[in-house]
DNA sequence: ACCTGAACACCGTTCAAGT
DNA sequence: ACCTGAACACCGTTCAAGT
């Protein structure tokens, strides 16, 4: 967890630069609580209840306290993200013979950790992470897909591509779950998007209603997951002339 | 453009139910000119900056006038997603021979689409589309894909699948144009970006900084764009057992 | 050196009152 | 039948004043 053996994080310069703080001195409030304070609110109402006001009155505080510890409110979501991507295990070596097997189980539980903090996809999305657990995470997909032999711009690509993918579907489903929809309350809406697609015009829309059952499988969500792993990893697999 | 022969769209109950709105006369302010209005504001200003209140103020009136004609800001989004993705040319028919051909072109479309709207993909990637233009979009792409004799399965999970990536890639570059970010700063952040992980412990992270020069490779995004389609074209092809 | 209350400049949405 | 101003209950962030 350590980060001082870090070089500084390069940042896309944004309309208002980010404020500089002050190093704080051991107190009550750090770093560490506010953000664990902050986890716990999306943990249990969602990214959107994160606001600063809140994380500061679970902390006993008003809002203007936390600007002393975390420079914005950006800077408070980069810790928790980081944070999140800690949570998935990483094995400390590549198996040659079972790359596919690995890169799939990795980006599993990537989803998996992810799919524990509610809608925090949301937020992992919009940033490139350059935290210590986020350079784990691409050492490790560096390792693995060299241990299947592509070539380094593809594993390159496939670093970007694969988390693209893991987060984006972990996004969708985040969204479903800061609402509160139930699995009951999903498979009904299921239904009604079959309905949806089978009645609409047959004229214009032949092949959407044919397939109006196939778009509409997959009820929860694992088997969908599975598909994309499998595209990815067969066309990966591709690409190692 | 005419919705009249659509059946009523599925919609997820959300925590606070849409309110039931009246049908509109025939007025200065209608649905049209409203999303007109919004969209102009999100070239220019960024979807951040399409509140209720700068549209109200553009059409020369109040927030809450916009209310006798959309539900809600989220009605609103969907209006202009909806325009958005008709913006999309689609061929009238499938050619057997180039289906993978056709099914890139057309990804390509679709990004070059989004990206005519800044930061639009943030809302396109909120929702599932079931506007005029969406479905059209979802024929195509099955149209598409069984001219490859791909399975109905298949067909049905990849037309998830291929908007999930060309929406979550478009999403990341609408980022950097919803701040000022010009190609010359872009180009400047992948320098720093190399130094980064060049510099970063190589103990702890040699493969990451093996692969510094190659990780931050392909400077506008195309070349990115064209791996992951070339990836998931592939990968779809290796599918048709 | 840190913490705080109050304020600033915003949001989406509602509602009574107008035309 | 539509439109409106004012209000409600929020935001992120700043800043002078406290300890």
């Amino acid at each position: 967890m350590s980060s001082g053996d870090l070089p500084p994080v390069p940042r896309l310069p944004t309309r208002t630069p980010p404020r500089k703080q002050r190093a704080p001195r051991e107190r009550s409030l750090t770093r560490e609580a506010i953000a664990t304070a902050a986890l716990e609110i999306v943990d249990s109402e969602g990214l959107d209840a994160m606001t600063m006001r809140r994380v500061a009155e679970k902390l006993g505080t008003g809002a203007a306290s936390l600007y002393a510890h975390v420079a914005s409110k950006e800077d408070l979501l980069e810790l928790v993200v980081d944070r999140v991507i800690g949570e998935v295990e990483i094995p400390p070596e590549a198996d040659p013979e079972h790359w596919q097997r690995d890169l799939k189980q990795g980006l599993r539980d990537m989803r998996a950790a992810i799919a524990g903090h509610r809608d925090i996809a949301r937020a992992i999305f919009a940033r490139i992470p350059f935290g210590e657990n986020a350079l784990g995470g691409a050492e490790w997909m560096i390792r693995t897909l060299r241990a299947g032999g592509l070539p380094d711009q593809v594993i390159a690509y496939a670093c970007d591509l694969l988390p693209l993918y893991v987060t984006a579907v972990a996004y969708e489903e985040g969204l479903y779950a800061s609402e509160n929809v139930t699995p009951e309350v999903m498979l009904e809406f299921n239904v009604r998007m079959r309905d949806f697609y089978a009645s609409v015009p047959p004229e214009r829309f032949p092949n959407v209603v044919a397939l109006a059952a196939n778009l509409t499988a997959g009820g929860t969500g694992d088997e969908r997951f599975e598909f994309g792993l499998e595209v990815l990893v067969r066309g990966l697999a591709a690409m190692a002339d």
